[in-house]
Order: structure tokens, then C-alpha cells, then sequence
DNA sequence: CGGGAGCTTTGATCTGTGTCAACGTGAAGT
DNA sequence: ACTTCACGTTGACACAGATCAAAGCTCCCG
């Protein structure tokens, strides 16, 4: 049922791959949201390359010259900033249909590291062209800048996260959103597979992996989810939602 | 020495005012930085107001309809969220130059509060007419855009304070961050005087309040800094510097 | 000039999460 | 089937920072 792949070789194992947007079952989801037919044709070229990236690779890293954003069309990624000593903050975890790289733009240099979880697939949108089609199509530029300013209030989001919530608020506001944003993609609200470990959940989430590892337990004792290794099942959204609402002492 | 400010009677305390783009001494670090004189020129239409904000007061509020984006001409402000039980995450902290409600593009609603630190001015920059001019001044829509990714950059920042430094660490971080912001706008790299509250620089890094205050205490113990009340000198900024890249044990 | 409100400092104690350590588990390869 | 390796779980203990409490400092207002 997926479009027509054409695999190029090209090097560090990484493939190329044509795909317009119009054809796209994600373009309700992801750059070309609220776009009409005919602009969503005219942005058929804007996506000129598709780059396969195998789990555990990097789409680019801190660093990098800015060139492009890139719309995830399968997979998993996460972005993470490093300090000197080596200390890593993961600042997001992104699914198909969301858009990686915005953090370049600033400085025309990447500032975070982007890494596959799992093989994936993004299209390439080059940025200069980008820029170029928001002046003609005002649509795009408009759902561009929504898509900018929310990544802003997500991370607003995470601040929260790590400013104010104690260890099992952090985890359950986590588990909910994932909940949330697989159901938008059509996949089950309750059960899904978790792409990242222990270690990078509690690096999003500023916690040590024993304490997501307890958490989890802890959950499980409740009979708020179920969790073998990566599988989770959600068994009382309420519950969860619960303990966010709801303030220790 | 500062541009012809004409005030106007308006609704609840604040006053609307006039105010050009290309005569303003902040062109070089706000909206628009990097435009020539004849694209400034362009601009100087798109702030129609200009708004007082006295201290204490909001500037906009998390649900308010969101229709301009502001740049603070004189002041100082902070931007927080609040979960349902009342606890707060300040989420930064914004002086001349910056731009502040850039949150509320992505849902057309505010998703924070700005409120003013100091009797503060504002210059109001519709949305609607600021997406117009980009389309027109490309410099202006890449500048804008800019703008945006250094936000997000920013907030990664702050993810990584939040996220895995320790107490002295953030407030290390804060001081330099602070320090190298007033000079860009031409104030003393080692004098100032903070706007905020123990306790708002402490909802910022995630802090108790008295946390904050003994960080302050034992820094100035050290001779790294002299603190009395809000005014802050930094004696050794490379000891607060080394402070941030030695990781403990 | 006195009183009070708001903010800050400091001390004593508590606690959630980190740290360290040992063991368990599942997947992949030989 | 056995080994290996990376990841996950659990327990015991430590500690950074939270909490609780009291007192000090400034500035404003009457």
C-alpha cells in the first residue's frame, strides 16, 4: 500500500528516493496541512530527494551546516543536545509526519544531533526552496510558521516537564502524549511499541533510567499500564491523567 | 535622545504610541536586523503601536486570541505557563530587542503569559501584515524565521538546565546568559541589576526559592560574584564559566 | 518616624531521586 | 544449545535540594 520507492545507491549507506507530496498519505498531517489540491501540487517539487536513515544513524548533527528540514515519512527519531563533559539532554522524540531540523535555521549550523531509532525515511526539504514557495503560497508560509511556533510551545511543554513535575508526572505526561500522537497517525491509543530505552526516556525526561525503570513498575503495580520491555499497554488513561492533575503536598 | 513618543489615552492603564522601525536604535538587534535601509524603509508601516506595559502587568495571557507578535522596545519581561494546581514554569525571560507571543501562531491562542518585570514598551506587530511584508522583503521573512529557530534553540538550553545541571550549574548558566545579553545591548558585562524575584529565577531553573538564594550566597562566599539584593557584580566570570564545564563526579 | 508587606537569608531536617551494585531477560550470533 | 551483549529490574544506601521555620532587610505608606 506504500508509494513507489525508487532506491538509489549513494554513500554511507543512506538512499535516495523521489516521492511528491500530493501523492502522500501523511499531507494531512505534515507540512502540507491545509493546503488545497493545487498548492499541494505545486509543492510537488519542493521535496526533490528522500533519504533512507538506518536506525542508529544520524540524520545530521550539532554542528552541521544548515541546509534543509526534513519531514519524517516512516520511522523514529530522537534529537538530543550534548555538553562538553558528555552529560546528553534528549529534546524531543519525533514520528512520522513531524519535522526535524528547525533548530539550524537560527544559526545556519545544526544545533542538536537527530538519530534514527529505527530505519526511517525523511524527505528532504530544502530550505532555500522553502522560503522561496511560503513567498508565493501564502498557505505554506502560514502552516510553516504554526509548525515553528509549535514546536516552540512544545518545548515550553518539556520545560514544565522538568522544571516542575516529580518523576511519575513525567512519565505519565509522557506516556499520554505518545498515546496521543499515535492515535492521530491511526494507531492504537492504548498499545504501542516504545522505539527508545530506558536510558533516553530518562534523558527527555531528566530522570535516571533506574527512576523511569521504577516509575514503570510502579505504574504496573497500580494497574495503570501493563509493560513487558518495550510493549505498553495502556490500561487506565484516566488514571494517568490523574496523576497530573493531581498535586502532592 | 530617544524618538518622538506621542501617547494616546487607551483602555486599562496602557498607552499606545508611534513609533518608526528605521529610527530606532535597537534596528540592529531586533525584527529588523540585517534589512537595508530601504527595505527598514519598507517596514516602518508594520508597527502600527506602540504599547506601555506598566510593572506587574500582563501583556498578553495564556488563551488570550493571538493576532500580533511584540518586540520589547524598553523593559524587561518574563513569560511563564502554569499547571492546573497552580504551579508555575517560567520559561524565559525577555529584554529590548527580544520578541515575545510568538507561542501563540501554532493555535491562534496564547499558550503562555508575558507579564512585565519593569514599567516596559512594546512595539505591536500584527501577524497578519508581518506574513504580508515577508512575502514581499525576503530578507525580512529569513530574518523572521531566524528568529523563530533561536528560540527553539534557546528552549533547548534551557531543556538542558532543567534537565541534567546541577543547582549551581543553572545558576552559573543564568548569570553568563544574563551577562552576555546586557552586553549585547551595550550595559556593563559585570554589573547589573536582576528584574526577578529569587523565586522567578528559581520557577526558571527549576529551583526552590532558597536553593537559589544559598547558590547566590555561596558564589559570592567564593568571590565569584557580590550580591546585594538584586544587584549583581561577577568578579571572575571564568570561575562561573569553569563552574559549568567540570562535571562532579 | 513607625509599621507592615514583600522579599531574602539562613538553619535544621526530611525526602525523592541518584548512585552503586547485583541480577534478570531477550535477541542475535556461532 | 550456548554465549554474549545490551538493556532492564530491583534493592540498599547516599545526598542534593525541598521543606519548614524563623529572622533580617528594604522600601513604601500613613
Amino acid at each position: 500500500m506504500r508509494a513507489q520507492i525508487i532506491p538509489i545507491a549513494v554513500p554511507n549507506l543512506q538512499t535516495e528516493l523521489r516521492e511528491a507530496c500530493s501523492q502522500c498519505n501523511l499531507r494531512e498531517l505534515c507540512l502540507p496541512m491545509g493546503l488545497s489540491g493545487d498548492e499541494i501540487g505545486q509543492i510537488d517539487q519542493l521535496v526533490e530527494v528522500r533519504r533512507r536513515i538506518q536506525r542508529g544513524q544520524h540524520l545530521y548533527r550539532g554542528g552541521d551546516s544548515f541546509e534543509a528540514i526534513y519531514a519524517i515519512k516512516t520511522g523514529f527519531f530522537k534529537t538530543d543536545v550534548l555538553l562538553e563533559d558528555g552529560r546528553e539532554q534528549v529534546t524531543g522524540f519525533q514520528m512520522a509526519g513531524e519535522i526535524l531540523g528547525m533548530d539550524g535555521i537560527g544559526s545556519e549550523k545544526h544545533t542538536c544531533n537527530a538519530v534514527a531509532l529505527e530505519d526511517s525515511e525523511v524527505c528532504v526539504i530544502p530550505f532555500a526552496d522553502l522560503e522561496n514557495y511560503s513567498r508565493e503560497i501564502s498557505a505554506l508560509q502560514h502552516h510553516f510558521h504554526k509548525m515553528m511556533s509549535r514546536e516552540i510551545v512544545r518545548d515550553h511543554g518539556v520545560m514544565m516537564l522538568l522544571g516542575v513535575m516529580r518523576a511519575e508526572e513525567r512519565l505519565a505526561a509522557f506516556l499520554l502524549n505518545l498515546s496521543q500522537r499515535f492515535t492521530a497517525r491511526g494507531y492504537s491509543p492504548t498499545e504501542f511499541n516504545l522505539r527508545m530505552t530506558r536510558n533516553e526516556i530518562g534523558s527527555y525526561l531528566g530522570l535516571k533510567l533506574e527512576t523511569v525503570s521504577r516509575a514503570f513498575s510502579r505504574f504496573h503495580e497500580e494497574g495503570l499500564i501493563s509493560v513487558h520491555q518495550k510493549h505498553i499497554q495502556i490500561l487506565d488513561a484516566a488514571g494517568l491523567k490523574k496523576l497530573l492533575s493531581e498535586r502532592r503536598a
